[in-house]
This record gives structure tokens, C-alpha cells and sequence, in this order.
DNA sequence: CTGTCCTTTCGATGATACTGGAAATATCAA
DNA sequence: TTGATATTTCCAGTATCATCGAAAGGACAG
């Protein structure tokens, strides 16, 4: 991830209603929204949205595939993961007790691992 | 986490000076860095660099104490916290099996995580 | 081919952001 | 106090962004 790809993509996040739009993705996994469902799901107009999910596909975090007359958006899980991943790097230079908990917390967040022990269980 | 707080945060991050301000202030963990010498290290006028750290400062990403001459800036860790789990929140509602290689990117990432389950590190 | 549905592109407007020099503020030393 | 250092505030100029109606593009059914 370079800094300009990251910033990018921060910058696509960074507004209301493409920070919306993307946690909506994030929730609705790989099989993705139409345009149309997001636009309604947001009331935000069809000419607005389209501007914002250009804006995020530009930055790489949505991808969208065509099917019949609806274009269906997904959010990009690899670009999301080098994100946080580029967010943190190198944290533990400065006290490796500050990263390990916010390991943890993103960890949980996520809700579906397995409850990490403090002492390394496998 | 607040949605209005999340979108300025990210907002905060989403430029390439205090972006990589706050990746500095992260590396140098909580002994944090003065502005001048962060000013000095980035090539960035003094004005304004105080302007993208009192933006930092205002999203809650960093705090400052006085020593002395200098003003010491910190990244707030608790709120980096907050912002990543925000952004993965309820992932796993699409698909587990996205979320936990994530929650595990992280923990690289942050260099010092438990010990993963899968056939040990390279 | 025609009409309809879904979405994007265009265009104009108003708002917000980045930059950096100059001046102001705060701290300390002598 | 005077002077030096460290940082912020002020200001104005330039650039970029968000919004949304209207029009255009693409896909499909009949």
C-alpha cells in the first residue's frame, strides 16, 4: 500500500454518505447492493450516489459487476485489509502493550473469531 | 464511535502531510515528537503544519502537552482503536470467512500479535 | 423498434480545504 | 527587560469537493 493509495482511500471514506454506503457493503458481504437499493436505502438522489460510488471505486474499495439492467456493488475486502493494515504498521515500534489490544479490539469488531487469549493459545 | 466522529477522523486522515504525521506520531508512540521537529522532518512550513496538526488535534486523533519551549504531540490510541473497529464493524454479517483473515492482517501488521493457528510464520 | 428501467455523465452553484508569509503568543535565559 | 526560540493565529489566494436536475447510455421485454 503505498501512501497515495492510502490516502485515497481515506479520502473516499471520509464523507457522510460514501462512509455509509461502504459499511453497508462491508455488511452486505460479497454478494453486494445495486446502486438503486443503496440510493434508496440512503435517500440520497441517483445523481449523488453515482457520484459517490465512483468516487469509492476510484479509490479501490468497491468493485461492481453488471447483472441484467442493475449494477451491483461490493465492497473490496483486500483493499479494506491493506488499509487497516497500513494504518497500524509499525505501531509496536513505539510500545508493543499499545498494539496488541487494538489487535484485539479489531479482532472483536469483526465478531467472528474465536476470543483471543492473552497467553498465545495456539 | 459516532458516525459525524468516524467521518472526521477519517477526514483528518485523508491528506498526505497528516497522514504521515500521524503514522510518524504512531511509530514514536507515547513519548510522541515536537512539532518543530516533525515540521523539520517533513519539510512542511511551520504554519502550516500547525494547521494539519490542530486538524488531527480537533478529529481526536492526537493530543499535545507542553515541555517547556515545545508543544510534544501523541497519537490518541484509544481513538485509533475506536475508528478501526468502527470500520469493520459487523463485517461478518456477509461472511465469516472475510472478517477473520482481516482481524488477522491487523495483528501482523501491528507486529506483535499472538501467535496465529494456521502452520506458524515464515 | 419502442418503451421502460436502472444508472451514469454533464453542468452550474455554493461550500470547504490547503498553502505559506507575516504577525502574535508563550516560554525561557541572562 | 531584552532577546531568542517554538508554535500558533491571521489572512488571502487558489483549488478541490458535494449537490442535484436534466439529459444520455445500456439492457431488456414485447
Amino acid at each position: 500500500m503505498i501512501t497515495q493509495h492510502a490516502v485515497s482511500a481515506l479520502g473516499a471514506l471520509a464523507q457522510e454518505h460514501r462512509l455509509a454506503v461502504f459499511r453497508m457493503l462491508v455488511k452486505a458481504g460479497q454478494k453486494g447492493m445495486p446502486a438503486g437499493e443503496i440510493a434508496a436505502e440512503l435517500g440520497v438522489p441517483s445523481s449523488s450516489l453515482s457520484f459517490h460510488l465512483a468516487h469509492l471505486n476510484r479509490a479501490g474499495l468497491v468493485t461492481h459487476r453488471r447483472e441484467s439492467r442493475s449494477l451491483i456493488y461490493t465492497a473490496d475486502f483486500d483493499a479494506m485489509n491493506g488499509l487497516l493494515a497500513y494504518l497500524v504498521e509499525d505501531c509496536c515500534q513505539g510500545s508493543p502493550e499499545i498494539c496488541t489490544p487494538m489487535a484485539e479490539t479489531v479482532s472483536r469488531a469483526a465478531c467472528c473469531p474465536p476470543a483471543p487469549k492473552k497467553k498465545a493459545r495456539a
